[in-house]
Parts: C-alpha cells; structure tokens; sequence
DNA sequence: AGCACGCCGACT
DNA sequence: GTCGGCGTGCTC
C-alpha cells in the first residue's frame, strides 16, 4: 500500500511511503528520510501522489497515535490557512514529544474541595442550555457573551462537571499573556487534580510527561494557551475558549497563521462537540456569527450578587493643560486612600517617556535600525538607565546632549508608566502630609514587563495586591485581566487613546475591548467602582461607547462600518507580508507579486505598501492586502506561499489580526 | 524545516 | 594552504 506521511518539521506537506496493508491513518511511524530516520505521522491511505521511487515505512512506533477526528482538523488547518502538513505537525507534535514516546504516567486523584456558590438566573439559563446539548450530543457552538464581573467561569465550571460526571473530558482555552492564575485556580479548587495546566513555562520533560497522561486520559480538564487546540483528549466532549475576542488565539509570527478559536468551532465540529466562546467582549466577527445564527448566543447581563457596574467618567484631556494625571483623578486617587479602598491605574506604554526631544533643535532620538522613537527607562532592576526601542528591543545608554546640534539638553516627552509611578508616589505623599496620621508609604505595586520579566514575578505582585499590602496597582495590559480584586473601587485610565490611531481596520475594535476589560475591574466587590477615562477624543465612538458601556450600540456602529467598507465579517482578507534587508529589491518582489495576484479577477489588491513598521533592525517591510468574498476558493492562493525568490522571506496570513 | 553541497574571505 | 560564511536545492 502506499499511504502519505507528514513530517513534523519540515516545510513540505507530506511524503509518500510504501507499507503493509497494517497501516492507519494517525498511525505514529518511523520512516526513512535522506540518509537518515525520522518519525512521521500516516494522514492518507492509498496515496495517489506521483511518487516514482518509493521507499518504505520502517515500522509502527505507536497504532493510531493521533484520532482521525484530528488528522482532520489538522488537515483543515493546512488547508484553510494556506500552509503545510509537516507545517502543522510542528505544533502538534512538539520535538520532545517523539523523542521518547509512550511514557507512562500516574493517574491523577481527585479531589473535591470547593464548595459552588449558587449560579444567578441568567447564569442558570445558560448552564441548562449548554447541559441539554452536551446531552444531546450534537456539534454546537455557543457564544457566552456576560458583561464583566457576570460569572462566566462559574457557567464553564458548572458545564464542566457536567461533562466529568458523564464520563468526559474538557478542553478550556485561555490566553497567552494573562496565564489566568484566578481561572485555573478556580477549576483546581472544583475539580482538585483532574485538572491540568500546559502553560509556557513547563520543561521540555514536563510538557512531554502532561502532553502523554492527557493522551492516555489520565486528566478530565485541560487548561491551555492556544496550541492546546492541537493535543488529542480521549472522550471529548466540550471546548471552551475563554476571552475569545483576544489575538493571542492568532498565530502571528509563523506558519500556519492559525486561529486557535475557529479551530476549536473546527474541532467540535470534527469530533461533534458543545463549544463554548466567552468574552465580554466579543470579537465584531463572532457576535455577528451569533447574529445570523451560526453560533447561539447565551447573554449574562448583570453581575453576580447583584453588583452594579462601575461609573464611568470621561475627562477631556484638551482642557487639562497637558497634565498626565488630571486634578479630577488625583482627587479621586486620593479619595479612595483615604477610605481604605484600592485604585488600579492602567498606561498602555512602559518605560519614563516615549520620546527625548531636544529643545534647541527639534531633534528627537531615534533607533538606528528602525528609524522609531527611542523610549527612555530609568533604572530597574540593577539596569541603568537606557533608551529602549520597543520594536526591535535595541537598547542604548542614556544621552543628555543632544547629539545633533550638541546645544540643548534632552527633554522628556510623554509618559510611560515610570513616570506616572513617580506622580502617583507625589499624590501618595501629599496625602500623607495633609492626613498625617497613617502610613501609606510603600502602597504604589507598578506591573509592566520590565517589572515582571520572569514567570511567576507577575503573580507575586498580583498577590501582594491582593493581601492589601499595596494600595494601587500601576501598569500596561497585564493588570487588565487574570485577577479578581474586590477592593478595587477607582480604575484610572491615563490614556484611552493609545491605540486608537493605529492604521489598522481593527483599531475602535480594540480600544473598546481594551478599555471595558480595564474598566471591568472596578467595583468587583461590595462597594459600588467608578473609572476615569482621561482621553483626547471623547467623541470617538469606541471611547465613547466604552465609556456608556453598551457593547451592543459599539457593535451596531462597528458592524455597520465594516459593512460599508466590506471588511471582515463580510468579505476575506489575506495579508501577504515581504521582508528582506533591501529595500529595492522587497518593493520589486512584492510588485510583481501584486501584479500577478491583479490577474485574479475575482479579488481586490491593495498595495503592496509600505509597512507601519516599514524597517524594523536589518529588514524593510512591505506589505499586500487581498481581499476577497467568503465563497471565493482561496486555496488559489496557495502559489504565494511556494515563490522563494532569493532575499525576501514571504509571509501569508488568512483572517489576519493586525493588517499593518 | 533541516541538511548537504558549493564557492569566496580571515586565520593556525 | 584551511575554517566557515550563508545562497541554493532536495527530501517520498
């Protein structure tokens, strides 16, 4: 028999053996590759690929290795995302997997601990919804849309033992960067050693000893980041993607591009799953899925023990006189000092300042390799001070004279997060000076990634915030999510606007999600939250419905703008990405590739262009949109990922997140 | 993707 | 004279 094997870490779709007829799909098999041997995985029988010499299979390392179900699914992936086989295998089978395969593992005990508070109504009605299809048994996809602080996990947990007590296993998704301490932790306390994490930061030797115990079923519920989509469950029965809207799910960096939330509705679909997608915010293109009726929505509109949401208030920053921190949100940082409670103030930008400009001349340091803007960073952590680019992480030390008219004295521009720790500490003082009494030195935790560089730092100051030890919380994306503090009743956004302007057709989309995730944080517990919002566009219809905190009137705007401008959800985008460290020889490569792409009729090109990032350290970047209807067959466009031409490195990304 | 082959610069 | 740079080409 000839069958098709793909070859985990190599760039070509599949190899074509000669075998006995004892062959399966998903066998795990050891083959003959060059001059040397290799372990590869059966995805087609009787191959029709015209091969003329043939070697054979080895052996069979291990009988129907990975379920057909999934072979599917991975196939699926090849095929949508416009890579290969072997390109596929690479995440599903990660090197030290095959090294020594078939370890045995102890089973896990379980271990009931918690006690479950009583669901809500709403929340009840989705439980009861979820449970009649898991009985049922059927393909379907909910969409779990519950506004912050409405107890989606306690929906999830409650579905999930639902599925253990039936005998089946659970797959939860989780984004990259939040890691979800309170998330695995709330399913540890439920389900006690069932569960299982496969976070980032296990040993080889670890991931290899979790990746078998949960293909030989010894774990009920797997917690993981994206590239869990790809690891076989015996018994399956349910997938949740938790904050689905995030663009962790998104492969960006290498092929396959994938998204992990489309391939999890993939899968249940392939293995006749419940999936359930969570956010308060859900991603423009799923609740529009729900709208039409290929996912079912399930609401949560109202908080658990019936807390309200926060208030939130703008502060227009035009009539601020250039303060980074507003009188109105110093007076409101102080208020809440000064009632025991805890404020969360939230920049989207590290570092001191994002520019250094000189007063004489104008002239502001930029890297060298990418023409950006250095940022300045004060000391941290032993480090002197430097100026750091956040595009390529190219760092310099710290200059005072300006080193093109060598007459003026650098001067700070804008602020980062150092910055604003350095005012929030005055504010603190002033206090402490006015009230006398008590001590709050010591109460501003600052969170960004200079602070947080190793695993676990993160949680350490989570912790430390939530035992009270400090009293504000102070840092860019990561304070946003992951944690539950309910003594938080000030959120303090320095700038909504950070993101707005990016050129990018998802930018509102982002900014709203940002901002209602942020401003989610206040008023978590029983005393009632407010926000302050300081922006310089308070009219702009993100901020401004982030701010009335209607998701559903942001959805109708945004919707009805994608529609105007047919853009996802209403047509397809494949974004063709060209880098190489000549800058005319990139723009000649991606001409000729627009050209050709021209020929299509049925599509519109736009580009190639420029990148936003257009040098980034040694390479120029020049980018092509193609847009095109969801019928359109877009495996045509499988050509662009075969052209090598020499000093270019070619990148396609169907359903792109970022087209910049 | 890896890995070999192959033709041009700074070293024992 | 060799070690090694990474451009090009192939793997069933």
């Amino acid at each position: 028999m000839k069958v098709d094997v793909a070859i985990p870490r190599t760039k070509i779709d599949m190899f074509t053996y000669d075998c006995d007829d004892d062959v399966h799909v998903g066998d795990l098999v050891l083959v003959p590759l060059r001059n040397k041997t290799t372990h590869g995985v059966v995805v087609n029988l009787n191959s029709k690929r015209p091969i003329s010499k043939l070697k054979k299979i080895i052996r069979i390392v291990h009988d129907r290795f990975i379920p057909e179900s999934l072979i599917a699914l991975y196939q699926w992936i090849a095929d949508y995302y416009l890579a290969t086989m072997g390109e596929v295998l690479r995440l599903a089978l990660p090197s030290k997997i095959l090294k020594d395969p078939d370890m045995d593992v102890p089973p896990a005990q379980p271990v009931v601990t918690a006690q479950p508070p009583t669901p809500t109504l709403p929340q009840t009605a989705a439980i009861q919804e979820i449970i009649a299809n898991l009985d049922a048994h059927r393909f379907k996809t909910y969409l779990l849309y519950g506004i912050t602080g409405s107890g989606k996990t306690e929906v999830y947990l409650r579905a999930a033992d639902h599925v253990i007590t039936q005998g089946g296993r659970v797959l939860i998704l989780v984004p990259e960067i939040s890691l979800t301490p309170l998330l695995y932790s709330r399913f540890k306390e439920r389900f006690g050693d069932e569960t299982i994490t496969i976070h980032s930061g296990l040993t080889q030797k670890q991931r290899r000893i979790a990746w078998y115990a949960i293909h030989q079923g010894k774990y009920k519920v797997i917690i993981g980041p994206r590239s869990a989509v790809f690891v076989p469950i015996p018994d399956l029965k349910m997938i949740v993607v938790d904050e689905e809207h995030d663009t962790s799910y998104k492969e960006h960096e290498r092929m396959p591009h994938y998204n992990a939330r489309d391939s999890a509705v993939m899968r249940g679909k392939l293995e006749n799953l419940t999936v359930v997608l969570g956010s308060a915010t859900p991603q423009i293109e799923s609740y529009h899925n729900a709208q039409i009726g290929k996912y079912a929505l399930l609401t949560l509109e109202e908080r658990i023990e019936k807390r309200s949401l926060p208030q939130i208030t703008m502060i227009d920053l035009r009539s601020e006189n250039k303060r980074f921190i507003s009188p109105a949100l110093e007076t409101k940082l102080q208020h809440t000092l000064a009632q025991g409670e805890q404020a969360i103030i939230f920049l989207n930008r590290r570092g001191f300042a994002p520019h250094l400009i000189c007063p004489k001349c104008g002239y502001v340091v930029r890297c060298k390799f990418c023409g950006l803007p250095m940022v300045y960073h004060k000391p941290n952590h032993g480090e002197g001070a430097t100026l750091s680019c956040h595009i390529c992480s190219h760092k310099t030390k710290k200059i005072s004279i300006c080193p093109h008219c060598h007459r003026g004295t650098l001067l700070y521009r804008g602020a980062g997060t150092q910055r604003i720790e350095e005012m929030v500490n005055r504010i603190v003082a002033d206090l402490q000076d006015k009230e006398k009494t008590k001590d709050i030195s010591d109460c501003v935790l600052r969170l960004d990634r200079d602070i947080a560089r190793k695993r676990g730092q993160a949680e350490e100051i989570f912790e430390k915030f939530e035992r009270g030890d400090a009293r504000i919380l102070l840092g860019t994306q990561l304070v946003t999510k992951g944690f539950d503090f309910p003594d938080v009743t000030l959120v303090g956004i320095v700038n909504a606007d950070v993101i707005i302007n990016l050129p990018d057709f998802r930018s509102s989309e982002r900014t709203f999600q940002m901002l209602t995730q942020v401003a989610g944080r206040s008023g978590r517990g029983a005393k009632k939250g407010i926000v302050l919002m300081q922006t310089f566009h308070p009219e702009q219809y993100a901020i401004l419905f982030s701010q009335l905190q209607d998701y559903r009137k942001f959805y109708e705007h945004e919707i009805r703008t994608r529609k105007e401008l047919d853009f996802p959800p209403f047509a397809r985008l494949v974004l063709v990405r060209v880098k190489g460290q000549n800058a005319d020889r990139i723009a000649r490569e991606a001409e000729k590739i627009a050209q050709r792409l021209k020929r299509i009729k049925e599509i519109a090109v736009y580009g190639p262009n420029r990148s936003f990032y257009y040098k980034v350290r040694k390479d120029y970047r020049v980018f092509i949109l193609v847009k095109m209807q969801k019928n359109f067959n877009h495996a045509r466009l499988r050509f662009l990922t075969e052209l090598k031409p020499s000093g270019c490195t070619i990148d396609v990304d169907v359903d792109p997140m970022d087209v910049f």
